[in-house]
DNA sequence: ATTTCGCACTCTATACCAGAGAGCGCTGAA
DNA sequence: TTCAGCGCTCTCTGGTATAGAGTGCGAAAT
């Protein structure tokens, strides 16, 4: 064992080998060898020499043999120092920070908006992109409104925060009018309207009791009404949370070839239970993360990467959005990306709602 | 040459075998040879015989080997007399009636009726499922709102057909107060309330025009808002006509278990353009259609059938549901199943909206 | 002491070959 | 008309040989 081994502190020299291996193999994803590397690399030293620094790395637990004698390839552990002490990241040029910002432009909507950057992402770096929507724990009543519709049915409409239309249509045991629609909405705003969606749920019945003497008949059956909307509203899970797009675009990855893993992969997206669990995590850590392969620990993501960063407006975080990848992943190029898309969001959502 | 070969009339006999050969490659997925079918058909046949029948048939088109010495495999063609003339399909069993109705409660909304829909279609088939969601080319105006949001920004609800909400964001150049936009709103229903949408997109001008002295300068710039919510639902594309459910099924199937062929067709699904012209063709056909394979001009569908039916309510067909699998699946469980939920959904959509 | 060279060894990938098995078409007999 | 038999074709499987890449280690060189 070399000195480098033992001092347990791994030489200058060690650390840019280990990086040259590191971006040689995320160019091309073979292992690569010794002699590989004495050629490419900018020191000169022959195989033999790179072979016992590679030998102290494997040590170290930073390189892996996929068997006897083939190259070496980076551990989870090798990727984790890679991109946290070695990694230079690129700037952007400005061609692409000019495109990030056009799909990203003010003219649309909430909805559209975050479908954009999605696939905005994915086609950027043609790699998976996802977008995790707001989370809406906070939702404060903004309007609402009921629209009479054919058939003894209501449809309720909804405003939260600024920016979010629910609706759901109720059957009700009568037909009403629009005036008495209008009469009731009206009741409601204001009395609910910048309450927060949860203290509306609970208090609707409250209300409705100490208000029973001075209300007509056809008010206390509106705010049963209204009641109803909003059980709905309490059963309705969200289960739309994230958006992913260019899943696709991971077939065109060779380590994810096989139909197996892809299907188990394709699988968990559409579960979102674990990505969604994934993308929490970083929810709290500010700016970029990046999780590699199974430190995750979600074993379906084995050969993956996630870089993610939360977005957020005057200086509070709405969601995380990021991008899935192989561990063998530019980097370089994918962080910054997802670092200015991030900002972009931020600010569009700013202007915007 | 035999005599049914030559009488351009296939005999009984060897439709039936023909059909036996159909469904056993339909459970096995592996080319059917004389030996096999001369065991599991009733008829009492020695292989010989059975295979100068396959010869026969293969002379009318119908069969197919894939090399000199393997079984023979349906053609297109085989499939397709197989679908219109042999298949004797299955009733459903209470049970799986049971679930589709359960799955189509009339407790959904819209939307999310149409993606149970899809995806109970997928989860029953183990296929694809995909549902074509109504044109809106005959949409009217039921009822349309503004909300008064913060920042010069005014939210417009558009609730369409009895049934479907839109909104969206405009930015105007200065504060609307609630009741003024009360006022506009209670203006524009009373004139266009049951028109047609596009009718109320064209006229919203000339109505501004003529009733201008009428009206207060500040209900004129509410037109001019109510114009402009109008131009952006003219540009906004109706680019979610189509929904997808259980792609990922796909992947367990045999015939494309190949990664390339896996990433043209979903791919394909992503675009939307091709098999909206294929749903679109059975728009106009009533009931149960199954397209085979290449026969739909789409050569991604290579290996693909898909079985479609139009659903509707009162009559009129409002869109197209179906299944994607592979031409060699379980036809007669399908279309049942197929012809079932369009009809359940028919009804659904009836007593719901 | 570090680097390098040389050599033996290991493991993979590829091609090639042989034999088995499945299936076909054809012919001639029942 | 049916069917048994025969020769032929094609695929699949397993075994073997070979080339190539890469390692590890000891000895030589710097």
């Amino acid at each position: 064992m070399t000195k480098a081994a033992n001092s347990s502190q791994l030489s200058e020299r060690s650390l840019y080998l280990f990086k040259a291996l590191v971006e040689h193999f995320i160019q091309d994803g073979a292992p690569v060898g010794s002699r590989t590397l004495s050629r490419d690399s900018s020191l000169n030293l022959s195989p033999a020499t790179i072979r016992n620094v590679m030998a102290d790395l494997e040590d170290f637990g930073l390189l892996n043999s996929p068997h006897t004698s083939a190259g070496r390839v980076p551990t989870a552990k090798g990727y984790r120092l890679f991109v946290d002490s070695l990694l230079r990241v690129k700037d952007l040029n400005s061609l692409e920070v000019e495109k990030i910002a056009k799909e990203l432009g003010p003219e649309n909507d909430f909805k559209s908006l975050m479908h954009r950057t999605s696939s905005m992402l994915s086609d950027i770096t043609q790699l998976a992109g996802v977008v995790m929507l707001p989370k809406n724990e906070k939702s404060t009543l903004q309007h609402m409104e009921f629209v009479a519709l054919s058939g003894n049915r209501v449809l309720v409409i909804l405003v939260v925060n600024d920016r979010e239309v629910q609706n759901r249509i109720i059957h009700t045991s009568r037909a009403y009018s629009t005036s008495e629609l209008q009469e009731a909405s009206n009741y409601l705003n204001d009395i609910f309207v910048g309450r927060d969606l949860n203290f509306v749920r609970n208090n609707i019945l409250d209300e409705l009791e100490k208000t029973k003497e001075q209300l007509s008949r056809s008010m206390q059956t509106a705010m049963e009404m209204a009641q109803l909307a909003f059980d709905y509203e309490k059963s309705k899970i969200n289960n739309d949370e994230l958006l992913f797009s260019g899943e696709t675009n991971l077939m065109d990855v060779a380590e994810l070839c096989e139909v197996e893993k892809l299907k188990k992969l394709f699988n968990t997206f559409n579960q979102q239970r674990d990505i969604l669990h994934l993308l929490e995590q970083s929810i709290s850590a500010d700016g970029i993360q990046v999780f590699i392969g199974e430190e995750s620990g979600h074993d379906v993501l084995d050969n993956c990467s996630v870089v993610t960063s939360p977005y957020e407006v005057d200086g509070k975080i709405l969601g995380v959005l990021g991008v899935i990848g192989p561990t063998r992943m530019h980097y370089e190029r994918v962080i910054p990306i997802v670092d200015v898309t991030a900002k972009m969001l931020g600010s569009a959502l700013n202007q915007n709602n």
